[in-house]
DNA sequence: TTGAAAGCGCTAACAC
DNA sequence: GTGTTAGCGCTTTCAA
């Protein structure tokens, strides 16, 4: 094994070290083309014990080749992304292509930046969340010749496939399970966030099913920034002090309405009975909680290997034309312990 | 805009639509040399009018330079690494520099994989969790010719920079802690992963530190797998019908020690006068439970910050000589409302 | 089964 | 300020 390389071993020196050309060596280290056994371990001994890693970089110059897939998404820490990034991790695992992550904060200019530095690379595919771009971005998509798949969302026209639920109806039929459990006095709680496209199509799918019945929400709040957790505490307190005769809250997420959730259990609210609740994503890390919240699950697992799948299939030297390249999921309604009144 | 590229653009695409050498094209496009503002504002045109993108493949071989760093982490669930990964992106930022992450599932030869996997791309820095590696690993790191830094844990020797917590003296310090409130009766509930070297760490350091006092353990439990707030609640259950006489609880993480406390709320138990309880990590997420959980905080974003530093710093054209590459950074203890007992 | 030549798209280094 | 030349380290293609 090589102690001190200051310059990156290269093909050549591999072949020097065996006395084999250089392009034999290349084929044995990727396995392509007949080579007698011999050669082949000869070669595979030299490498190894030389320390000898591929440049990539002038591989894929050369072959006009990167097994890279581009995944843009807004964040990391909303527990969201990270489950879909295991999903297309699944996929891609034992394929030779592999996930790069880039992260917007929500923000367009950075997702215009992110997708343009990863385009740089020349990736074999694209994985983005949302359907909402600006030009430049939407732009940069359709021209770069590879498949492209958004996700997570499907209320829109993507540039090219798309993977994900509809946002909108999640909140209609939220909204209708609601109403058909005989609450009336609805308020909202959500996050701050005017660039989160899928959250507000939700509230608004809400507050279409509501209007269905005649029924409007009666409060609404927004939060940004700080613990979810207490977000939701601190907001349910407030709003059911400015609201005393609201009957049902529906969070934006899981984590503000897990808060409220403790927060009205501490209080010795009776749940659901006078007080129903929802949140949405139906994240794992919240069953324990003294009660199960009722949620929707957002698919996000099932979302990302949908999406691998198809980079992968257009990858591939004869692709499956029969693979749908429009995938709408459909969530679950999950009622937990706090959607279902019990009759009065 | 070009409407319908199957063939990427080329700096020749665009020296040929403005009229100016392609040197000149790629001058521009880096903001190189000197070049007028006549000719730059043309390229600049041209480039956008195409909708070119530069191939940074090409470019990286040619110059020899590569704007990437590995970063290379157990998981993306744990919440803890995404932290540091937005320590890692603030410092980036606003530098050429780019993140890529890359994950192992705390897998000794995944992490061999996907280390040798970043590395065929030459990036200019390595950043790693952990000190644990496999032969192989080590020796791709010290013969990589890069900055390598491996964060989160220092208690051992790193190949180059090390950027972390002792998480040996975080045990013995909670253990400190812990007796010094009068608790005498202690268990200690965990993840079951032999791999997670820190939280091996963190209970070694422990257990010496009740040993100190002539104390041990009386009864343990790990889990593996599912929600950790549902564990918490499961094993503390299990583990206070087996073992009624504890008096404090130690939880490898604060996820399982929020289960924990819920559970133990639940019940009617005085906290902490009958029973204590500790985390480990400091989630923000947790703030905004019915009591706040001591815990000790890992300086995820720290650690993430200065092991950026570390990197931005080798690539400069002059190094600062002083920034030193073995950071110790010190958690700090909150007792928040489950260990300071009440004297009797 | 193996090797030699050409070139992927860009930039360093040097002319002009 | 701008252009020319010669590779970067591989793989493709074709010849042996």
């Amino acid at each position: 094994m090589n102690t001190a390389a200051k310059r990156p071993l290269t093909l050549r020196d591999v072949s020097d070290a065996c006395g084999v050309s250089e392009m034999t060596v290349s084929r044995v280290l990727r396995n392509r083309g007949d080579v007698s056994e011999a050669t082949r371990s000869k070669v595979l001994a030299a490498a190894k014990e030389l320390g000898y890693v591929p440049n990539q970089i002038a591989g894929s110059l050369a072959s006009q080749r990167v097994n890279l897939v581009a995944v843009i998404i807004p964040s990391l820490s909303n527990m969201v992304f990270p489950e879909v990034l295991n999903g297309i991790n699944q996929v891609l695992e034992d394929t030779p292509l592999q996930p790069v992550v880039g992260v917007t904060d929500y923000l367009p200019e950075k997702e215009e930046r992110v997708l343009y530095e990863m385009l740089s690379w020349r990736p074999s595919g694209v994985i983005i969340a949302g359907l909402e771009h600006s030009d430049a971005t939407r732009a940069m998509l359709s021209n770069a010749g590879i498949p492209v798949v958004e996700i997570m969302d499907t209320d829109g026209k993507p540039v090219d496939a798309m993977v994900g639920i509809s946002h909108r109806r999640a909140g209609r039929e939220m909204a209708a399970a609601i109403l058909k459990e005989g609450y009336e006095h609805i308020g909202f709680m959500g996050t701050k966030m005017p660039l989160d496209h899928r959250a507000r199509k939700r509230f608004e799918g809400f507050t279409e099913g509501l209007a269905k019945a005649g029924i409007e929400i009666e409060d609404r709040a927004f939060y940004s920034g700080g613990s979810a957790l207490a977000k939701g505490r601190e907001m349910t307190q407030e709003m059911l002090e400015r609201s005393p005769d609201l009957d049902f809250l529906y969070y934006s997420n899981d984590m503000i309405g897990a808060g409220g959730l403790l927060y009205l259990l501490d209080q010795g609210v009776d749940i659901p009975g006078q007080i129903g609740l929802a949140g949405f994503n139906g994240v794992e890390l919240l069953q324990g909680l003294p009660r199960q919240l009722a949620t929707m699950d957002a698919c996000r697992i099932e979302i990302g290997q949908a999406a691998a799948k198809i980079i992968l299939n257009q990858t591939m030297d004869t692709p499956d034309p029969d693979l749908p390249n429009q995938v709408t999921l459909t969530p679950t309604l999950s009622f937990g312990d706090t959607l279902r009144r019990r009759r009065r």
